[in-house]
RNA sequence: GGUGCUUUGGCCGAGCGGUUAGGCACAGGUCUGCAAAACCUGCUACAGCGGUUCGAUUCCGCUAGGCACCUCCA
């Protein structure tokens, strides 16, 4: 099996990624909190990790991926006080906390689905898993490592940090720690200022609440993480990912619950992905300068100048590296959106090319795509040879040994695709049968784009084809382009251009090349 | 205040001690009735100041700017 690097953040530093079992990876992503809208920054963890299991899967790796659903738990304020969001965001609407994060997780499930984000293997919530987390909290407290005050429990994080050092993760000793932990109101109940809850009692107003052996309450921030991946991926498992954002307190504190009550910080390898600024500031809820993603889809916002479709954000994204921030503007998007049209061109061209040779897709799962293409006589007068041109075959493998490469060091998405936008000159040069390429050329290309483009990123045409619609609009414009081409065979411009710039006013393209008329939706 | 990161050509965005990133935009050319697309060519940068080195955009230091985390956040 190919190697695999990964930045790990715990060592700061690339690793080489070796599994705890052969063969096997798993894999928890922390999932968003569901009480509005996705908007473009959850795009980015969505499309990262799905693009980094999607390459695991295809290197041979069998994954279980766990991304948890956060309907409980996280509070406005360490504070007595604090009310949940959720159940904040209910009281606002008048409806029962688990109608909203039922309403936001089905809307966050249809955003990804529009990425093209396959679902984690399995998809927790924190709500249906409050058993697990009182027994950790249980296992804590019995171990010595924390407190309970006045129907809370508390984490003791000077003792634990006395035993294991607390901070490995985010490289701050307890000192800056302390230094830089604000004194909240309602902290009465704490030892010290650093300490974190994991189960706090409920005010008599707070709708959320489950019975615990301390109080009526609910769990602390931290602990759903800690309890979920130790119930499906074990007490040792082999990557933890997350947003950057995430890195201190929360993750830092998951390993602090993890080695308290089972011995082991549990994670092997941590990735956590950057963040998606806009206008140089980080897009998100607490700044309020989040674009969401119906929004991004739809066009409709203040910022936007122009809709973007799902395909265009998930190549926006991946233009980038992930460890990167990635700035959000029109300019930026619009670049993506015909970056993006060449690819997937090229992908159609391109099985245009090797459907007239008998080269056939090897790859499993892909659906042909020539629903578009109209077929004006022979594309192709013959066959590929066997052999095309050897500067082309070794350019091809070249290609694709550099696109593996880049992808295997640490997801190195941008330069993959610098590779794959090489491997579109080729196909275009061979589409103006500047240069001939043979079957095998024309098989690593295919191999190339249906396991690399469409497989691991994630790449695929939007508009639905090969659907009844698709078939009467192929039969459509068949006409019309047969009543234009009279009309050119009578050198009446005139008709032909009106018949052009009319259907370029409903969004389809046509272009008139030497081997034909090829049309295009917008 | 503490900790860490960052500063690349018109824009986005990789990368490395000496060799073309790539995309978008722009200019010229080929093709074309004209467009469009495609192809070819051009534009060739690494915040500033020092240092290490045969050689630095790439390493070190300083200066200036930016960002993130330290509070819920992907």
């Amino acid at each position: 099996m190919r190697e695999l690097y990964i930045t790990n953040s715990l060592s700061r530093k690339k690793e080489l990624f070796t599994p705890i079992n052969e063969g096997h990876v798993g894999l928890y992503v922390c999932g968003p909190t569901v009480y509005g809208d996705a908007h473009l920054g959850h795009a980015r963890p969505g499309v990262t990790y799905d693009v980094f299991v999607k390459l695991l899967r295809h290197l041979g790796y069998k994954v279980r991926y766990v991304r948890n659903i956060t309907d409980v738990g996280h509070l406005e304020h360490d504070a007595d006080e604090g009310e949940d969001k959720i159940a904040k965001k209910a009281r606002l609407e008048q409806l029962e906390p688990m109608e909203v994060a039922q309403a936001c997780t089905l809307r966050y499930h249809e955003a990804m689905r529009q990425l093209n984000v396959a679902p984690p293997s399995i998809e927790p919530r924190a709500s249906g898993h409050i058993m697990e987390q009182i027994a950790l909290v249980q296992k804590i407290l019995d171990a010595g490592y924390a407190y309970e005050s006045n129907g809370s429990i508390y984490f003791d994080v000077l003792k634990y940090d006395r035993d294991h050092k607390y901070g490995i993760l985010s490289g701050r000793t307890l000192d800056e720690v302390k230094e830089g932990t604000r004194e909240l109101d309602g902290q009465q109940d704490k030892r010290a200022s650093y300490d974190f809850a994991l189960w706090k009692k409920a005010s008599p107003e707070h709708i959320m609440r489950w019975p615990s052996p301390w109080s009526d309450g609910f769990p602390g921030w931290h602990l759903e993480c800690s309890a979920m991946s130790e119930k499906y991926l074990g007490k040792e498992f082999d990557i933890h990912g997350g947003g950057m954002d995430l890195l201190f307190p929360h993750h830092e504190c998951e390993i602090a619950q993890n080695t308290a009550s089972r011995g082991t910080s549990g994670v092997h390898y941590w990735m956590h992905n950057n963040m998606i600024t806009i206008e140089g500031k980080k897009m998100g809820k607490s700044l309020g300068n989040f674009i969401t993603l119906p929004e991004l889809f739809s066009g409709k916002h203040p910022k936007l100048a122009q809709a973007y479709s799902p395909m265009t954000v998930r190549f926006f994204i991946l233009q980038a590296h992930y460890r990167g921030t990635l700035d959000f503007s029109n300019e930026a998007l619009q670049a993506a959106e015909k970056g993006l049209k060449r690819v997937l061109q090229a992908a159609k061209d391109l099985r245009e090319l090797a459907g007239e040779s008998g080269v056939v897709s090897t790859a499993e799962g892909t659906e042909g795509n020539m629903a578009n293409m109209l077929e004006y006589g022979e594309f192709l007068t013959s066959t590929a040879p066997d052999q095309g041109t050897v500067k082309a075959s070794n350019e091809i493998a070249d290609i694709v040994e550099n696109t593996y490469t880049a992808l295997c060091d640490d997801l190195n998405t941008p330069i993959a695709l610098s590779y794959i936008f090489e491997a579109v000159k080729i196909i275009n040069t061979a589409k103006d049968k500047k240069t001939v390429l043979g079957k095998d050329d024309l098989q690593a290309l295919v191999d190339l784009f249906d396991n690399v483009v469409s497989g691991v990123l994630g790449l695929k045409d939007e508009e639905g084809s090969g659907g009844k619609a698709a078939k009467t609009i192929d039969g459509l414009m068949g006409m019309v382009i047969e009543q234009r081409k009279a009309a050119k065979a009578a050198k009446d411009w005139a008709t032909s251009d009106r018949i052009r710039d009319d259907l370029k006013a409903i969004g389809i393209s046509i272009k008139d090349t030497k081997d034909g008329v090829e049309w295009t939706l917008d």
